[in-house]
DNA sequence: CCTCACCTTACGGAAACCCGTAAGGCAGAA
DNA sequence: TTCTGCCTTACGGGTTTCCGTAAGGTGAGG
């Protein structure tokens, strides 16, 4: 098992519940911190200290307060992690259950796994960390669709970028000026008109007020 | 201090927390449940044998699972629970923390404390119960603002329920269409471009699409 | 080289949205 | 009663979106 896992997680009720977990599954060294710039400090002072930690489980929504931070939440923290320790296995535990967010941390930012915060959500963490453990990838049972090729429809990051820029009240036009002068293809009025149809239909939306209406919902912007 | 208190919270590792915070207050009778329909009939059957709860602390939101539930979340119990026994106390305790939602648990179901789960969750909470025991009302910093009134944009149902059907893909003019057959007034296409645009310039928007972003944002649909 | 498939762009017309102006109706105050 | 203010409705015209059709460009494969 596991010896050195650090454990960032805003809410001091929660935090509790999780640190017991761990000393329960025999880990040895459990430390915890209420912010991810505290997780990112104390990871990096475990490196330099060459007793590294093992394994971080995170929260992805940190509460803002008066202290400002340099990364204010979970994904700020793991694309961090990732790109300086890559070898670092990361647990997200969270409440978030949508499955666009847990698809970009699988398939961008490489987590190992992934556990939503239910009724069941500590029984869920706790075979979490055995699989992940293991060298294999766990998500819990709401969102294990997140990643079955099937469900998704090609949607890229001009997309996104697109129903973003509409739904800050640019108009396609606007839009379409916007694209030529900085070079991003396709740019024509005629192309972001199709693009946006194609999306319609995907999410079978009759205008792009629904459109967006739906996107949102599915957190996808 | 209250004797006899309900906790309808569906995560474990919270449920756990307060539960301790509550003892430490020196509430002799402490019970919880994990379902808004237990939490019911167990206020219920408290009244039926005439020792009925003093105060109720409930989420707002509680996960589905396989249990069908006649009332699903939060806002369901309150607003039966207030037309029932308009008398007992409600402490809402939950992460969400738009001031809209909030709003309407006070002015329209008559909470009486609002507590969002934060780093001081479990201190503002103990402060609340105190508050709510002497008969006050309570809200948390995060929510303080709900209730002054110059924060308030007028917006009416009707508003909501414009955006409501906007944000479903209707044209105005079906939109219009439909408030004539169900004689909802003002139902002419220009009125409802006239509040629309009403709409527009309250939230600085561009467009209806902008428009339907910013409130989806908000919580206000 | 040519062909074919696919992507981008262009254009035109119908529908929807946006915005200003103005007429009708209704309630309260003089 | 008349006047006034406010809300609802009507209408016109400019803009934007929606939806075809079609022309140019590019790249893979024959």
């Amino acid at each position: 098992m596991f010896k050195k896992v650090l454990l960032a997680e805003d809410m001091e009720d929660i935090n509790k519940g999780v640190t017991t977990l761990l000393s329960e599954l025999g880990i040895q060294e459990v430390q915890q911190v209420q912010y991810c710039d505290d997780a990112y400090l104390k990871i990096q002072k475990a490196i330099l200290d060459e007793k590294p930690y093992e394994l971080i489980i995170t929260d992805l929504s940190f509460k803002k307060d008066y202290r400002s931070q340099k990364y204010p939440n979970g994904p700020d923290l793991i694309k961090k992690i990732k790109q300086e320790v890559p070898g670092l296995k990361i647990i997200v535990y969270t409440v978030e259950d949508r499955l666009q967010p847990v698809r970009n941390l699988f398939n961008i930012h490489g987590i190992n796994g992934y556990v939503c915060k239910t009724r069941q959500g500590l029984k869920n963490l706790s075979l979490a960390i055995k699989e992940v453990f293991l060298g294999n990838q766990y998500l819990s049972p709401e969102v294990i669709n997140a990643l079955s090729s099937n469900s998704d429809l090609d949607i890229d990051n001009y997309d996104i970028e697109l129903l973003n820029n509409l739904s800050k009240g640019m108009s396609q036009e606007e839009i379409s000026a916007l694209y030529k002068k900085n070079n991003i293809s396709p740019a024509s009025l005629s192309s972001i008109e199709k693009r946006l149809n194609k999306l319609r239909i995907d999410f079978n939306a009759n205008n792009a007020i629904q459109l967006i209406a739906i996107v949102k919902d599915l957190g996808l912007i």
